[in-house]
DNA sequence: GTATCTGCAAAACATTTGCAATTCT
DNA sequence: AGAATTGCAAATGTTTTGCAGATAC
């Protein structure tokens, strides 16, 4: 997606497209994996070199309260961002550490049993081996 | 959950039963709920005022590993800590802030539509409103 | 008696905050 | 110009680590 296709994203959203919230969305748009603020950071300095990580967290922050972006808490301490905030799961690979989308059909959400509950997020991670390091693992 | 029993859990798991390991996991065990590191020092200095929080760590981090115990991170930055290990969601009110464990039949899992992957965890996080604050939400 | 465990203090990280400088319109 | 944004440095909060002393069997 090119920058100027982001901009209008975040003016739909009532975002003021600013240069570097633009790179940082329209980093996590085209990338589609689930980085940390670290590699976020590490990436766009190439591009960018007076980025902050503050301005990194800021515009996260920003992002995810416009429902933009969605935290991802797979892994151990750190945070993980999604550009993408369509229902789906992760699956996170025990051996080589990646993290792989799945989609869940609408019907397959499991019914919650409380009475009254009043649904707003939800998020469905599971952990394992991926194909390929379940074949390495036999040799 | 006698401090006995404990003991014999942890013998069948591989773990010797030592004094503070197995306060630690009986309280994790009779608590039923996900506490912190936090406030699991502040519960167990009462009764063992000894107790450190490097001691918490590295025990959690060894009943983790054995698997009797596994990590719920649904608060922001913190771990909690549960020592039930049967396949359950949970949901966390946005507003008390409580979490609530929700049983989910095996057959309610969704699929994984991710060829030969290998399932180890699943982990189901809800978040919104609890009934009480639902409720209290329409006064 | 020896290996393991514990706990203090310090280190290591991730994230947030205060505030001054910069940028945007 | 004026309001919003950015970035540095410091603060905060959680978890890990190094190592000396204590404990278990």
């Amino acid at each position: 997606m090119r920058i100027e296709d982001t901009n209008k994203l975040l003016i739909d959203s009532g975002v003021r497209p600013l240069r570097k919230r633009a790179l940082i969305y329209n980093y996590l748009l085209n990338k589609g994996n689930h980085p940390n603020v670290e590699t976020i950071y590490l990436d766009l300095i190439k591009k960018e070199p007076t980025l902050s990580k503050t301005t990194i967290y800021n515009v996260l922050n920003l992002l995810i309260e416009k429902n933009l972006v969605q935290m991802i808490k797979i892994e151990g301490t750190e945070m993980r961002y999604d550009a993408d905030v369509s229902p789906h799961g992760h699956f996170k690979c025990a051996s080589c550490g990646r993290i792989f989308d799945f989609s869940i059909d609408e019907s397959e959400h499991p019914k919650i049993p409380l009475e009254g509950f009043e649904i707003h997020q939800r998020h469905y991670y599971i952990s394992g081996y991926c194909t390929d390091c379940a074949k390495a693992k036999l040799n």
